[in-house]
DNA sequence: TCAATTCATTGATTAAGATCAATAAATCTA
DNA sequence: TAGATTTATTGATCTTAATCAATGAATTGA
């Protein structure tokens, strides 16, 4: 089943009945993407939400020649600019499948729909926003209060094994250092 | 009138019918703050959300000893520790009111039995939600793309008025430098 | 209003991390 | 699998901002 996993996701956050859950299913559309692939560029509107069926993504940008990733997506959840999808102003992004996915669309107008339809998936939208909240509220009080090498500790806690499948330039920009700043921390670490 | 300014904010977010807003409404408390008192305490649970009617807040945290403050609050809109609020987890947070307030108090349980009875009032959450979304990732990204010079130049032109008001060792934190940096800043900014 | 306190500024030094450069290791890909 | 390309590491130097210290300005509260 192509929603099996999405399903699931949404009954562990709202009670959703038959009849609504076909309603939501109708407007979804699975599709399969290359590694390497880019499924928004920056300067596009996102207008899409999509579930990680399978997969895994980043999003970066590249003002000033250098590339910097901002964010990893990882199976399970969704991956969409959520900033631009909210407010529907052209993303600063890329996205790019760093592995071959398998993503489940959903578009921006069928979501409003759906919202408006069916008062548990308006719900369910309340929830996700809440948890995207605390979780970029935990990175952006990261970013203010803590050093890099406790960004690192902590990214390595909480994404011990996604961290294995990323080249280590994307996450050192992610922990909003360089390249040179991650290594040198990384042999600190062994040599203690 | 106690709650008018609230609800016109909630009115322009939703459409509340008059039953709907009554209920809401029984479930509101106002309360007055005086300057320099504290309405969350660092380790306390926030389950309450405050609309403010008047006056100006801001949060801060003091580990290390030294103080940090991580976000103001301003008339018109909410002042809560949201993600503690969301998880009902201790907040690492003080929050304190700079200028006398007048609060307009929901308490957590009130606000899940409007959530649950209200369509409109869910979906009033969850686009607050969202927009609080917005903010706060806008800020991250600031912090992590960002040098302390561009962040206190977009802080001037979205805060300007605020800035007057506010001790600058506070705004200092509040963008992730000391303040002796920040006063190097603004000195730098008059020379050129 | 005036002393006490808090806050802002400036200077000197230190530390963290950036940048530049060279090399080694890993990984594509034909 | 071999050569090409990408990525990681290490060293040297430079920048930015932190820290420490002293002084001057501004607030505040009795």
């Amino acid at each position: 089943m192509k929603f099996e996993a999405l399903n699931k996701y949404c009954n562990s956050l709202v009670k959703i009945s038959d009849d609504e859950w076909s309603d939501f299913e109708r407007h979804l559309s699975v599709k399969k993407i290359k590694k390497k692939e880019l499924i928004l560029k920056q300067g596009q509107i996102c207008d899409y939400v999509a579930f990680i069926n399978t997969g895994f993504l980043r999003m970066y940008h590249t003002l000033e020649s250098v590339e910097k990733t901002t964010g990893f997506f990882i199976e399970n959840f969704w991956v969409t600019d959520y900033s631009s999808f909210l407010t529907g102003s052209p993303s600063i992004y890329h996205i790019q499948a760093l592995e071959p996915c398998e993503l489940v669309f959903l578009y921006k107008k069928d979501m409003n729909y759906l919202y408006n339809k069916h008062h548990s998936l308006d719900k369910m939208g309340r929830l996700i926003a809440e948890f995207l909240y605390v979780m970029i509220e935990r990175r952006s009080v990261s970013l203010l209060l803590d050093s890099a090498e406790t960004r690192w500790e902590k990214l390595q806690q909480q994404f011990s094994p996604l961290l294995q499948r990323v080249p280590q330039y994307m996450i050192a920009s992610f922990l909003g250092i360089t390249p040179e700043a991650l290594s040198r921390i990384k042999s600190k670490k062994v040599r203690q």
